[in-house]
DNA sequence: TTATTTATTATGTATACACATAAAAGAGGG
DNA sequence: CCCTCTTTTATGTGTATACATAATAAATAA
């Protein structure tokens, strides 16, 4: 069927071994002819057939194991991917006019809960701002966000007045680990009231804490406005 | 300092130059030496500081443009993967028992949301279930689903007594596209007894619609219990 | 000066080959 | 029959090499 004399991509291999299982030829569970016999088959090489292959397993389409062989999975597609909101950018993909504006600026003691998450030592202070972010003037997402200042020290003297913690954060810190997570939380009366929603609805959260090699440096808590969702397509 | 006469694997460039990254030796928007250079560095190959360097790309660390070179980026790690629950795995993997009921199944002409949304014809008639899944009998998600029988002929016939509409469907649907999609939604009165919530409790949601080959095949909505969330690390 | 063409260069991809390694299958011993 | 050891095999990875391609930089013409 899909003879092809000329050599094939990596590219084209992939999209052909997609076929072939979308098409159910190679259906659930089922295993495939090894890379050698793919290779002779496409008139191409081990090299670039591996490339496919493995890059289809990475994608979660197919399992591979030395000698096993390759498994079309049963469950495909099981992982996805999400961009991790920056809310300058993700405001003005839709067009919208993007702005930044400060709530509140303090310093204080971090309360329990932050130290916990954060394995901060008993007292520790921290810089505790909240930001709003706008979407054509209309509310887009609450940040509330901590940053700790042993790790981070010029962030005492930074007003945060124009500059997101953000972007001003991603200038200071060259690389950083992450723990992200989303969920769903309850409009209180600060909430409702910035993000002009009736007291008690859902709201869309989601929390981020970031690492510089093992030291705790912020966590940020994005409140979005109603009716926001988090699409991904494969 | 990272001098090494021995080869290095991939694994070892990347996690070489991943250090240096959070060191900030090579800092946020700086130019990365060319592949050539840095195989003479590593004592290495090209193609094999190219698999290293292509890789951190896609994992959203480095840009990558011919002739330009290898751009260190801002905000790194703009992706986050979260794995697609699979119900029975995500309950086991927690070392709950899983436990699957039926709640309701019903025909029923698709509702014009539901049509809208899967590009359905008017009055195309769908298969409505409702189902619950348990961890250690405590409510652990309810599941709305509509599938389209049209798509999918044997639906008509299988009860989904025992067996839940999604591991059935992983079964029949070789593969398939899909759009996933996390949103905070209300606890009505039925969500609200089903999970044993408070009613107007935020409730967490993930939507899920899926395709074969361009057909519509079916929308699941999935309602988390209380206090649950999507995490990832990286 | 500005526009257009040409050369250069870093990444992108393919080939051929070799050896490493995990895991399954088979052989042998009790 | 079960257990252990050996062989086989499919994938995993590294090297050397070649050519393709996109984007920049340099050279040239208008």
């Amino acid at each position: 069927m899909t003879a092809q004399k000329d050599p094939m991509s990596y590219r084209d291999i992939k999209s052909v071994v997609l076929d072939r299982l979308r098409a159910g030829i190679w259906g659930p569970d089922s295993l495939l002819p090894s890379e050698s016999d793919l290779a002779t088959e496409f008139s191409s090489t081990r090299t670039t057939v591996n490339r496919a292959l493995r890059e289809l397993a990475e994608e979660g389409f197919l399992e591979r194991k030395r000698k096993a062989g390759t498994r079309v999975l049963t469950a495909p597609a099981r992982r996805a991917q999400f961009a991790i909101p920056l809310v300058r950018e993700e405001v003005g993909e839709t067009g919208a006019d993007y702005r930044y504006a400060l709530v509140s600026r303090q310093i204080e003691t971090a309360p329990a809960w932050l130290a916990a998450r954060l394995s901060l030592p008993a007292g520790q202070s921290v810089v505790a701002l909240t930001c709003m972010h706008y979407a054509d003037n209309a509310p887009f997402q609450l940040e509330q966000r901590w940053i700790v200042p042993t790790a981070v020290p010029e962030v005492l003297d930074e007003p945060f007045d124009t500059l997101g913690p953000n972007e001003w954060l991603l200038k200071r810190v060259p690389f950083s680990n992450l723990e992200f997570s989303v969920m769903a939380s309850k409009a209180d009366e600060k909430l409702a009231e910035f993000l002009d929603a009736p007291v008690g609805d859902p709201i869309f959260t989601a929390e981020r804490i970031t690492w510089l090699e093992g030291t705790p440096i912020t966590l940020a808590r994005m409140y979005f406005a109603p009716g926001y969702r988090m699409t991904t397509r494969l």
